[in-house]
DNA sequence: TTGATTTAAGATTAAAAGCTCTTTATAATC
DNA sequence: GATTATAAAGAGCTTTTAATCTTAAATCAA
């Protein structure tokens, strides 16, 4: 798998919140989100405490409490979130796992490696929490881990 | 990392047994593979023991035994061999992790992640051992693990 | 001010991936 | 035939990732 299962949960909770913050104002709760998206609610706490640190989100303990984000909508990236979880490695380590690969040193993979490198960067880089979560609500598109049935 | 290290080790191991096979004939023992690559011979073993169930090496035990290519090297791509250890999984996921993912029932991602995936596919199957063997000895591409100076 | 609700934090367990060790089987050479 | 070199096979250990459990701290509302 190209990122973490913990990055997986880490997307798919905050495009669920930034699509509530479409109608409403307010924190959204972890447990909520767990149930939803049917993800361990400890391990997601984890991973938006995480989300939180890195100035993400904002947290808030107490009745009403949960989570909100912390900036704009479209002022988040899915990359933001890929660099918050699983840290950058992914953008700068050889495809054939060797130390020190790079432009001085390739590796029999490195220049095309870095192409597609650059696009998968691209393609979160460009997909901001607006406007993917606006298509998730007009396209209906799949945030939950529930297989077609399961549950809603 | 998009491929484990099994399969980082298995594309190594291959390249530099076309490399070899320019020029000579025979097999090539593990042992000394794995001290020319610096990867563990136990483990090594045993990714090409994988290699060798899927027809994509010859193996013969004894003295002069090891490992040989059981094709052409102009017939064995990198994606043969990442088919053979790590399965085909890293062509087919959804990027989200999201079960059942796919045309029908697309996650945010999956359209635009389709794409990078198609390219990274071809990007393996354009890699030919025999042509990547050859940029490496021309060009003096790294196989190996150590660092510059290490032991070369 | 007490009780309920919620996130924070850390300890623990489980599963998967990566790696090592030991033994066995086979083949070549002397 | 005996000895040595080699791959095959499988058991078992270590590290990392994933997930769970427990307790603490903060906040709100009655």
């Amino acid at each position: 798998m190209i990122l973490s299962r913990a990055c997986n949960y880490g997307i798919l909770a905050s495009l669920y919140i930034a699509k509530e913050e479409r109608t409403k104002t307010g924190y959204t709760s972890i447990r909520h989100l767990s149930e939803e998206l049917n993800i361990s609610f400890h391990f997601l706490t984890k991973i938006l405490q995480t989300l939180t640190a890195e100035g993400i989100l904002h947290s808030h303990k107490g009745p009403k409490g949960g989570v909100m984000l912390a900036r704009n909508a479209d002022e988040i990236t899915i990359l933001d979130l890929v660099y918050a979880i699983d840290g950058e490695d992914i953008f700068t380590e050889c495809v054939l796992g060797l130390p020190g690969c790079g432009n001085e040193e390739p590796c029999p993979m490195h220049f095309q490696w870095a192409e597609v490198r650059e696009n998968l960067k691209d393609m979160f880089e460009h997909k901001t929490l607006a406007e993917t979560a606006g298509e998730v609500e007009e396209m209906k598109l799949r945030l939950s881990n529930f297989v077609r049935g399961e549950k809603q």
